[in-house]
DNA sequence: ATAATTTATATTGTACGCAAACTAATTGCG
DNA sequence: CGCAATTAGTTTGCGTACAATATAAATTAT
């Protein structure tokens, strides 16, 4: 048994994955209470910052494709968080706009950061730097 | 508008989910030579480190869980990298076990590390950084 | 203006990720 | 010993993630 570049606990890679796997499943019970999902979490943060958007803008916040984001809004429209309208300007596009529902999300939901917050040992600074290296990663890959 | 710890920008877990998902995609023009994808890449990479070992092993070491390494597993071994055998001191364990075509691989799989280094911007100091950050994260989510 | 190109979104198919429920084998305990 | 509790793995069902393909509207180039 040697030792190579190939060694799991040595992948960077494989640290990231699990650990994203790991918060993902770390939100789950904070936000079924709000009947939300993790992407839909975000979906609707992006929408509680920027409502009226085409699914073009949502993505580009998001982070999300188009074929991720299409199933899942329409599911947060059947849960009545938003409404998907065609455009009036432009007949391709689409507006998500958030129902009265959809925005009083928010208050519950503002509860879930520090939530999630208490069950981490980082410190600020820590957690900042590895948000910094995130976006750096994220940058290089895309 | 006003700002809130619900904005995505400020968000780390929203950083961390994206690069993930981000590296993922990485990887995959780099694994689709090899026909493996990123999590069959990673049980690939435990089974390099350690044959002959159980799926309770396998998901301890590669943070899979068994309901995804099941049907994972039957892939790899539909494409010939891998056995299912049961275990004949415990039946109720299956011992997987790589094949001759799965132990080639690993000559093959051993350029991909580097090829995504490539990709980067990190230095290595880093990416160490970057890893301890996430096990931590790990650690503190489990 | 009409055709060619680009853009926005939707659909399809494959592969996770994981909770929950299930099956079968093993262990532990009275 | 015998049965309850535990353990290993599988199955099911839902929700992504995303490449590839499709469709329709808008833009551009001729």
């Amino acid at each position: 048994m040697t030792t190579s570049l190939l060694d799991l606990d040595k992948q960077i890679c494989h640290a990231l994955y699990s650990a994203s796997n790991a918060m993902v499943r770390a939100y789950r019970p904070m936000l079924e209470p709000l009947g939300l999902t993790y992407p839909q979490y975000v979906t609707m943060m992006s929408l509680w910052q920027h409502n009226n958007v085409s699914i073009k803008q949502l993505s580009l916040h998001t982070r999300l494709d188009s074929g991720t984001l299409t199933p899942l809004l329409k599911r947060l429209e059947a849960k009545g968080f938003l409404l998907r309208k065609h455009s009036l300007e432009d007949e391709r596009q689409k507006v998500i706009s958030l129902t009265k529902s959809g925005q009083q999300l928010k208050k519950q939901a503002s509860k879930v950061p520090e939530q999630l917050l208490v069950k981490t040992s980082m410190q600020e600074k820590e957690a900042l730097k590895l948000k910094q290296l995130c976006e750096q990663l994220l940058e290089d890959c895309t």
